[in-house]
DNA sequence: GGGGAAGAGTGGTATAAAGTGGGGATTTGT
DNA sequence: ACAAATCCCCACTTTATACCACTCTTCCCC
């Protein structure tokens, strides 16, 4: 499980440190999208990948899913590696995808790790309409 | 599996670039054919090829493809292979099927490998309506 | 508490690879 | 024989990758 909050440099060349606790779930490999709506890039291990690929490819077969949008997803995808830094290299088509500039937040969010330009996070902070959590607190 | 979408340039002779990543997968030769509907071309490793054309054969022996689908796959496809830089050529036959003249998206749609007009390309990610990520996400 | 070691984050440089454009010889078809 | 298409090199520009260097924090251990 994933957790905790980063606030990352991205430097002109489009490199980003993982954040350590994150970094030593993945094997030296790794794969980020766009997540849907394109508000931020998700990143997964490669085993959630393939399992998520697969269970996007299981739902074309039975009709439940367009080929579009099979070919957003994997098309948007790029396998990560890591420097002798523990950095990865975030393509511009994603940077300019999720409005990532000169900097970046790195949030845990459970089941996934995702990547937002900062200031549509706060966004993401600033929405106290929807916090109900006596209903699982 | 194959991921990404790459801008490739198409010169007058009708070379295009393979995306690095892609091209490895490729030993020297591969093959492209019209897509069905030809809204763009599918470009095929070796072994993938032949598959397919096994499975369309087997659909034709049982009746659940026609032997004019069969001649519009087969005679659509050709094989190609790389430069020292390598580009592939796209015949002007295949070229004018997809529309495809100065430049063309190369898109990883996992499984396979496709070639699209850009124009023709941005329609594919305008197109969210089908964007119902939470059933697999 | 102080000193040292290890790890994390950031920045820069050098080298290799990728992408693009073009010339000229050879082949193909008319 | 001629024009068009194809193939095979060569050259240049841009981008990615691998290294190396430095700072700052954290964590031990004395």
């Amino acid at each position: 499980m994933h957790l905790g909050k980063y606030h990352r440099s991205v430097d002109d060349k489009g490199r980003i440190a993982m954040p350590a606790t994150f970094r030593d779930a993945f094997e030296d490999a790794g794969y980020i999208a766009k997540a849907p709506g394109h508000h931020c890039l998700t990143a997964y291990l490669p085993g959630d990948f393939t399992a998520t690929i697969e269970r996007l490819e299981s739902l074309l077969r039975e009709g439940q899913a367009t080929q579009n949008e099979y070919r957003q997803f994997t098309s948007s995808a790029v396998e990560i590696s890591f420097d002798a830094q523990g950095r990865f290299r975030l393509p511009r088509e994603l940077r300019d995808a999720a409005r990532i500039e000169a900097s970046a937040i790195v949030a845990g969010v459970g089941t996934r790790i995702e990547i937002w330009n900062p200031d549509l996070w706060a966004g993401v902070e600033a929405d106290t309409d929807s916090l109900r959590g006596e209903r699982w607190l």
